[in-house]
DNA sequence: GGCTAACCGGATGAACCCGTCCACTTCGGC
DNA sequence: GCCGAAGTGGACGGGTTCATCCGGTTAGCC
């Protein structure tokens, strides 16, 4: 590949990892290339679906989940390697709209993505299993409870990040506190009236 | 009004509540007028803008939550009143797309929807407060959880509707044990596998 | 420096959705 | 029955996004 094309892959891709995390997947094709500096066929010449750029954005992206669960693994206190794991998953998706749709999403087609997803959710299984064992975490929390929070913190919507922050801390704390044996103290409920949003034509 | 225009409005109606439940407050206008079997110009008459009809179809979706909280209120057991009521409302919002983002919304032009939904919030803090007084509810539940709730809820999403029940189940069933005092036992989680969807066009 | 293949950007046409306009139809009072 | 007003449906212009195609440009080997 050409000096000069390779740079401009590269832009595409950062591009599109900021219009991703502002605005969800499904920022315009054209925008993407307009933020790069390149033209609509450049673009498409590199990622000729929309998936496959969704996966190169999002592989260091899961890189970085997997990092917070390896390290959760090797964390001594078996509890507190747990919640820093789903905290840092659920704070690295609020700020990253695209996040949340990214992992959620299955891409037949990226074998080393979908392996490496998968990986993780199976290391986390040890995490969980390690926080069971230790006599911290319910056991009756299941693997798919992960998937459950990643869902309802997406859901989280609000108009400005820092409400948006709050909610989910919140979220997480009342979740890990159900899952938390024994009961801990709540955390604080975000700030009033941040919620509701008008009905317009921008989704 | 004449005869045949009051048969027409109420289809619309019907077709638009349809169409929302299934497949969320955006879908195209045109849609919704063919499902109605009438023209577009037919619709846009009856329901000038979108919000109207937002409003109008969920209307009475808004009715049936405050009709769920009174009868919270009403309960002689308060925390059992304040659960069967953030039960039914969620219970209401998972097998209807459109609901969440309709109680999410704010519609400053429709002032007795606003009223009314301001006056169910009212109801659900008095409901709350009996739960607090009698010694269920947890001290820190804020009246913005509902909506926490409400928001999270609304981020689930799964192929068939039995598996979202369930998962909704779970979740408000977590939530509501970490409120709860004291411990209550957690709910089963949902069927495995089940929550990942492949990354296609249609959202 | 010259040349070729790789690369680039914008133009392009198809598909979609919105909201309006207009010629035609039908209700229902008389 | 008649007739006017209310009602109707589909066509249309404007806007947006997608994904492809093509003529001009540039990198980088010789």
């Amino acid at each position: 590949m050409r000096a000069d094309a390779r740079e401009n892959r590269r832009r595409v891709v950062a591009a599109a990892r900021e219009l991703f995390a502002e605005r969800g997947l499904d920022v315009p094709m054209a925008t993407i290339a307009r933020r790069a500096g390149v033209g609509v066929a450049t673009l498409y010449r590199r990622f000729p679906t929309r998936a496959d750029l969704v996966v190169e954005v999002f592989s260091d992206q899961l890189g970085v989940c997997v990092q917070a669960i390896d390290d959760a693994l090797a964390d001594p206190d078996p509890w507190h390697g747990f919640v820093s794991a789903v905290e840092k998953i659920c704070a690295a998706q609020v700020v990253d709209r695209g996040f949340t749709a990214a992992f959620l999403s299955e891409f037949p087609d990226a074998v080393d993505y979908e392996r490496e997803r998968v990986r993780a959710e199976r290391v986390f299984a040890l995490v969980a299993q390690r926080a069971k064992d230790s006599g911290d975490l319910h056991p009756d929390f299941d693997r798919t409870d992960l998937t459950l929070l990643i869902m309802a913190n997406g859901g989280i919507t609000a108009p400005t990040p820092e409400a948006a922050l709050a909610a989910s801390r919140r979220l997480t704390t009342l979740l890990l506190t159900a899952f938390h044996l024994p009961t801990t103290p709540l955390p604080p409920p975000a700030p009033l009236g941040l919620y509701h949003t008008p009905l317009g034509p921008g989704r």
